[in-house]
DNA sequence: CAATAGTCGTTACGTTTTTCACAATCTCGC
DNA sequence: GCGAGATTGTGAAAAACGTAACGACTATTG
């Protein structure tokens, strides 16, 4: 594991896989060079951030030229480790659930969901997004060499899943229940919590008023 | 509108729904006194981050004593305005959309799912966790009073969709679509993409690591 | 009532992140 | 090959954020 870029800022990374979407897209429309400013407008983030980020990679780009496209796709896709998938399991098969099983991630992403599980013994045996359906108790025994899992059940049974899928080897859990999961130290949740999402926006709309017209 | 809490930090703006839910999940438990130790431990955030966060609005607690959890309560139910419900549109009854009808949010949210809209002719008509699905078309005639919208729908139709919204006279936008959309300067959007926040998961979990052991 | 342990509110400080602003450099058309 | 215009990369400043530390105060116990 290279740990130059042990510098880059996490506010940075988190913006990543971002750029590398538009950037896939815009070699997919055929440009070959973009400038900061444009790209700025496309994924709304200031262009002069842009920049700073991309230059903790080095010099990307050309003074009076911007960025090449080609380049820049290529040099992201080494970046964010495209060329080798990480494979993730996901824990509920609920609406939510069944939408991530249904979004295609492998296509421009370097994730694939694996194997899914779920309690319901309906579901188990079958097939969603060509992510095959097991039980609940399975999931120590296929949880081998996965190092990712996405939560998305009843917020009651977010910790004892937790601590399984801790006990199994996990390495990063993304958390989409209401509950605050405790892991070991050295197991990395991300929670994205829907309804706090929700809330945290009309707060905004009511106490942040925007420039009127 | 009052201003007077204009001050308040962001940061400290998205944490307040989720120290709402917290607490008031401890005023469930009958619980009547907690610290802002007991808290971080619960909601995942440093203790001195929450008397901060808290202190931007005055004095809630007791020194020696902690803070009184029923106080607690009535002012955050106060601040986010829990009294008042804030009627929310949903666009886009797919998997994900449909993931949120079921949600319920207003058991302990200040907001709630209105009405919802599709394309899809077999879905419309019906109701979905008791929220009733309509056409599409009928977006700018039933949208009056609405000022929030959850965006589900597929990426290709996010930003015509936005635009609809925008004149239909729309104040924020919640955008789960992959797609950046663009809006006036006077409405508020917050995106919330699923494969980014995937695959910034894994970046982190390769060039991050945490302590072992 | 004195002593002890507990907890807040806030000050002070360090860190992270964003933004400004511009010299350096490049492109492109002529 | 020159000059006008464009755009980067970055130094420096500002803004935002997090956290350690501690005085002030409270509750509780003996």
């Amino acid at each position: 594991m290279e740990m130059e870029q042990n510098k880059i800022p996490q506010a940075t990374a988190k913006r990543l896989p971002l750029y590398y979407r538009f950037i896939n897209n815009l070699h997919t429309q055929g440009k070959s060079r973009v400038s900061s400013k444009e790209l700025s407008e496309a994924v709304k983030v200031d262009s002069a951030t842009i920049r700073r980020d991309f230059s903790y990679f080095g010099a990307l780009g050309k003074k009076g030229y911007g960025y090449n496209v080609e380049y820049l796709l290529s040099f992201f896709r080494q970046t964010l480790d495209q060329d080798e998938t990480t494979e993730v399991a996901l824990i509920g098969v609920g609406n939510l659930g069944t939408a991530f099983l249904h979004y295609n991630f492998t296509k421009n992403n370097n994730t694939k969901i694996q194997i899914a599980f779920d309690t319901q013994s309906e579901k188990i045996g079958s097939v969603i997004g060509n992510v095959p359906i097991e039980h609940i108790d399975q999931l120590e025994a296929k949880m081998s060499n996965i190092s990712v899992a996405i939560l998305t059940v009843p917020s009651s049974a977010a910790q004892g899943i937790a601590d399984r899928l801790v006990a199994a080897g996990i390495s990063g859990i993304l958390n989409f229940t209401p509950a605050r999961i405790t892991v070991p130290e050295h197991v990395r949740v991300h929670h994205i919590d829907l309804a706090v999402e929700l809330q945290a926006l009309v707060y905004f709309l009511k106490h942040y008023p925007l420039e009127e017209e």
